[in-house]
Formats: C-alpha cells, sequence, structure tokens
DNA sequence: AATTTTACTGAACGCTGTTTAGTAAAATTA
DNA sequence: TAATTTTACTAAACAGCGTTCAGTAAAATT
C-alpha cells in the first residue's frame, strides 16, 4: 500500500506547511493580522483547505502553541545540570526572561492572550503548562528544604516567583515601560530580577 | 443663547449614554463581545450615531479606560494618611490587587489590554500611568531614605515591585491559576504578596 | 472504461468596524 | 409666517473577518 502512505506523508506536509506559514506570519505582524485568508493567501491555497485540516484557527494557533512550548523548555532545560537548587531557580529566571525577550510573540500567545479553549487543546496546553509549573516547583521545594525561604509554603513561592518574571515580562511584551528610554528596558528587566533574587538568597 | 447651551448639555448627555452602555456591555461580556453595533442596538440608536460623538472604538474605549483609572485612583487613594513608607507600600499593594480582583474588566483593559493607540489618547494614558507610577516611586522613594532596599536604585526596586504584582494580577485575569482550586486562588494571590512584602521588608 | 474517492475551491453567510449619502426635524433668517 | 439653513440621525454600503458548503477536476479503485 504505497499510495496511501505517501498520502500520509503529503497530509503531514500540509499541514507543516499552514503551520509554518501561520507562524511566520504571526511572528511578522502578530495575531490579530494573521487571518485564515492571510495564512492562505500566503500558501497560494484558498482559505477554504486550511478547514480540511484544522477544524478551526483556534486549532491551528494551539499548534503555534505547543511548538512555543518546545522552544520555551529548550531555553529552560540548559538549567538542568546546575546541583545548587538557589542558583538553578535564579538562571531559571535569566532563561525564562531570555525567551520572553527573543520569542515576545510565542511568549504573548502562550502566557498572556487569552485562549478561545476547546476541549482537547485545553488538555494539552495544560499538560505543558503544567511541566513549566513542576519545573519550577520542584526547584523552590529543594530550596526550601535547604533550608531557604523560612519554611513558608512552596506553592506559596512559587506562584510568587512566577508572577514576578512573568510581571517583568508581561510589562515589556505589552509596552509598559514607556517610563525608561527603550535601550535601557532590557537591562531593567535583569536588573529587576536581579534586585528580587538578592532578596530571595537573603530571606 | 439658551438653546446652544441646551444643546451643549445634550451632546454630553449622549456621549455620557454611550460610555455608560459601553461600559456595562464591556463589564458584562468582555471588549471582543462588546461591538460598536451591540452598543448601539442597546442604546436603541443606529451605530453610525456612536461616531459622531466617538472618532472610532479605540477614543470610546479610551473613554472607559479613562474611567478606570479614575476607580483605579480611589483605591490607591485609601493608603495616603498612612505615615510609615514601608507600610502604605504594603496597603498600596494589597489596594492593586483588591482593585484587580474587584475590577477584572477595568484591570484588563487599563494594564493588559494591546492599545491600538491613536495619539491624542496616549497622552493622557501616558499622564495616568505616569501618576500611578510616580505614587508608587515616591513612595519607593521614602523608603530607601529611611534605610530600606539596600540603596538599590529606586527605579529598578519601582519596577520590580510594579512587575510583582501586575504579574499576581495577571494570571489571576488572563486565567493562569488552573494548578489552584478556584475558591484558593484569591487567598494565594494575597499569600504571594505578603510572602513578598516579608522579603522585602527583611531586606 | 466506469465508478468512487480525494483534494481542493468559489461563493456565500453572518459577523465586525467604519463611511457616506440622504432625510426629517429643529433652528434661524427674511 | 414662510423660506432657508443647520442639526441629529439613519439606511445602506464597503471591506475585512472566521467559517461552511455545494460543486469540480483529478486521482485511485474497481
Amino acid at each position: 500500500m504505497g499510495i496511501s502512505e505517501r498520502k500520509e506523508r503529503e497530509k503531514e506536509e500540509m499541514k507543516k506547511l499552514i503551520i509554518d506559514t501561520a507562524t511566520r506570519l504571526f511572528i511578522e505582524q502578530g495575531f490579530d493580522k494573521t487571518s485564515m485568508r492571510s495564512i492562505a493567501e500566503a500558501m497560494e491555497y484558498s482559505p477554504a483547505t486550511i478547514y480540511l485540516y484544522f477544524k478551526d484557527k483556534s486549532e491551528l494557533f494551539d499548534a503555534i502553541h505547543r511548538q512555543g512550548f518546545k522552544v520555551f523548555f529548550e531555553y529552560l532545560s540548559q538549567v538542568n545540570t546546575i546541583e545548587d537548587p538557589m542558583e538553578r531557580l535564579n538562571q531559571l529566571g535569566i532563561q525564562y526572561l531570555t525567551f520572553a525577550i527573543e520569542n515576545p510573540g510565542y511568549y504573548d500567545l502562550m502566557l498572556i492572550m487569552r485562549e478561545p479553549m476547546s476541549t482537547q487543546r485545553n488538555e494539552e496546553s495544560w499538560d505543558q503548562g503544567d511541566t513549566s509549573h513542576k519545573i519550577l516547583t520542584t526547584t523552590v521545594e529543594e530550596c526550601v528544604s535547604k533550608g531557604h525561604f523560612r519554611g513558608n509554603d512552596p506553592a506559596v513561592v512559587s506562584f510568587m516567583i512566577w508572577s514576578q518574571v512573568h510581571g517583568i515580562c508581561s510589562m515589556m511584551i505589552r509596552d509598559r515601560m514607556k517610563f525608561y528610554p527603550e535601550e535601557q528596558r532590557e537591562e531593567l528587566m535583569f536588573a529587576a530580577k536581579k534586585v528580587f533574587m538578592d532578596m530571595v538568597r537573603s530571606f
């Protein structure tokens, strides 16, 4: 049955073409301006074709969403070899900020935008969110067991830390840093994170 | 010229009717579902009428935006009488979180959504953002002059603090707290803020 | 060679923000 | 009071959106 296998391959290639085209436009011009019609036009297909491969726009962008998480995990996994949990936490923060700075489109889609939620999608993006969350909480728990955080609930501490770095990234990505000259913003992000970590360490 | 004065009054009333109707729908059903047509229908006017009073949707929502900031300042001004800057900072955080919890629609519009920016609008919303920013930095500067924050740059510290509370609120408003049961989320927000303030105070 | 299945599209539906030409009533002028 | 101008408003349209569906030409199967 060579034919059905080739067809299967072609189907996957078409899916990839759609995702790649959509990702390119999305990174280039943002979510709002990336319409199904514009994706189709860039692919030189009819808009209706996309719907043969993805149920709707939400499902298509969920594929991009998932890919973003893959990239995200590559950043986070850089810290795996660090023994000291507190230093690992520190580097985790740096990787987090770096991901947001280098992939603002992904960050926005993955962690700021409101998701239209379709049951299937939520399952998986939950998993990915859950994994990220576990990476953090595990590290925090290690820190607590080494005597840090004065015995505060690791869940609370994790949420605080995540909120801190997410807050910093959100400010940057949604343009709430106009108080500071553009060329100093990235520096400020890391400076704020550093003061935060200094506080954490001396707590 | 009683007539032109009456007309002026009527114009203001019409503007108010539009803003109030738009705000109601916006709070009830969110930004995306609040179309110009739905606002017009709720007012029992034609959609085109709204455009006689507001240049476009962005200008209309800027009016709501401004009103949101007024409410916001009411929350923040509760702390004015507190002498000790560190305790004022603490209460400022509580007021911030409370505003976000009690007015999630406003918070989203004012501090999370991307603004389509029309020159005029930016001027004013800048002013309001600037005022909020000054309230924070002034307090932080007082703290520093009382020996807190180990001589770190008040601008950096302010940005860190704002990011922390903004991060907490963003997580809640954009539904990134699914790791925690719904009835514990508000508690967790304040718990995280408390740990943060404990760190700040002992720094 | 005839039939079925596949991959795709043109055109439409109902929605959006926005513009424009036209109208009836109100205000002003004569 | 009658004629004219100004005001306040709307119906209808434009171009865009996500999405659906009937139809079609080519490919695969019988």
